[in-house]
DNA sequence: CAGCGGGCATTGTCCAGTCAATGCGAATGG
DNA sequence: CCATTCGCATTGACTGGACAATGCCCGCTG
């Protein structure tokens, strides 16, 4: 037969086998997979070839290595989240992030870290908010976390002139919360303009939100206006793909009529 | 001074300093890296170790490397993705997806390989649209490029008894939209439910949409429902990360009680 | 001048090893 | 019986090679 063309590299058939395996449930969630060692004698290759493999799912975040135990496939937890829910109407006692947990049901414990600091805008930030010149920003700066592990981060920035002396700065949870805190400010908000980017983490999420490996994340940003389209708000989230599923609710603005509006 | 324990690994270093070169500017997007060779002296390490830490970069999506010519910053020309703009009254002359694209006023081309096909429900379709039992489903599977450069898969599913003999089998554009279609049928969609999950790509969406390594994608699920709550139709983009902006658009249900109007 | 072909720089795949780090569990000592 | 230590399996970091694949460029040929 001499040279049969073989054409995909071992390594790519380490991964392509295991990837099948965990697809197909044979290796579920959790379950641990060959050691490296295992799979050198199985595939006749050497470790590197192995690794290679076993490197490419851990990129595509199919599994986890824990350190000298082995690769194992990974369990995922997402939790909703609902960008608009912070528009509906709610009980104001509660905090909007713990209410969003409510609904869930489960008997999860949120909390989270508060940090507020004044900054200068960036230009992310800048012409969001339609920043006239060098204008300093306070900025909400929060880690929030389920059961102790973080889950996402969530920095709100605003004008300082605007919010200086308010509640706003304090760095601890507004219970009426900090939207109320803006509308009694008298910058009630009514509209918003989410966008989402998807993107693999810069190394400061990943330490601040400890991703592992092959996490992508949701980039999504929330520009806030006022009732004369003015921005006051830019509220920017970083979203682990791993624990999320993003919800969002729509309706048509008109049912079937034509031009006619009818909210 | 002694052994000063230089604690993190080289091939992070690698990583790490082209890193800052990318995100300060110093190395623009498609311009080349350093060759492996280069680095290698640079670092006085073995190829092995700089390529882990270019690897490290290709899988954050940060480089790419194009053969035998060496490795580049990426470029991304993000689009403009906007879920909502279905629901928007529109020329019922344009395509949604031709519409959407007119909005950006470059001078892109777009165009689309549509295929019909039959298929049984997944559990993904089946308890989104409450199917009873093995219903049947028709599915319009859509690729659609830009410039020859595919950038997202676009999959509705209906019951197949509905649409049966109708135009939406058919594997050519739609004029007036098969949201038109639809309610012709009398299934007028009035309501969605959009649920975006962020992950890495599976190895067919790789080929299918020509995906780099290190990018990761949005699977954007919307389930369309009728005035009575009847769920009639689930599409499934598949929006590569690095190609795109998903934004979407909110007014406040109440103005505190008052004050009608917002546009 | 156009087309072809071969050299070549560069990345891709793979081999055969070494030593370090780490968490678990078994052996050990009080 | 409890706490501490230590062996060990396993992954992480790295060395120093080899040969293959692939676009580009340049020189040759007709």
């Amino acid at each position: 037969m001499s040279r049969m063309r073989t054409n995909t590299p071992i390594y790519q058939r380490v991964a392509d086998d295991l990837r099948a395996e965990i697809a197909d449930g044979t290796r579920p969630p959790g379950s641990q997979l060959p050691t490296e060692a295992e799979l050198q004698e199985k595939y006749a290759a050497t470790r590197y070839t192995v690794r290679q493999g076993l490197a490419a799912l851990v990129n595509e975040g199919l599994i986890v290595s824990r350190r000298p135990l082995g690769h194992f496939v990974r369990e995922i937890h997402p939790m909703v989240y609902r960008p608009q829910q912070e528009f509906r109407k709610k009980q104001p006692e509660l905090d909007i992030f713990t209410q969003l947990l409510a609904d869930e049901g489960n008997g999860r414990q949120p909390s989270q870290e508060i940090e507020v600091s004044i900054v200068q805008p960036t230009s992310n930030t800048l012409d969001r908010l339609k920043l006239a010149d060098n204008e300093l920003l306070a900025v909400r700066r929060r880690t929030r976390y389920i059961d102790g592990e973080p889950y996402n981060i969530n920095d709100s920035y605003v004008r300082l002139s605007l919010v200086q002396d308010s509640e706003y700065m304090s760095p601890v949870d507004v219970a009426r919360g900090t939207n109320q805190v803006l509308a009694d400010l008298g910058k009630p908000l009514v509209r918003a303009l989410d966008e989402i980017y998807v993107r693999m983490p810069k190394p400061d999420e990943v330490t601040r939100l400890k991703l592992g490996p092959g996490t992508p994340v949701a980039e999504h940003v929330v520009t806030t206006y006022t009732f004369e389209d003015e921005p006051v708000q830019v509220t920017i989230n970083i979203v682990p793909g791993d624990r999320h599923v993003i919800v969002f609710e729509r309706t048509r603005e008109w049912p079937p009529a034509e031009q006619g509006e009818s909210a």
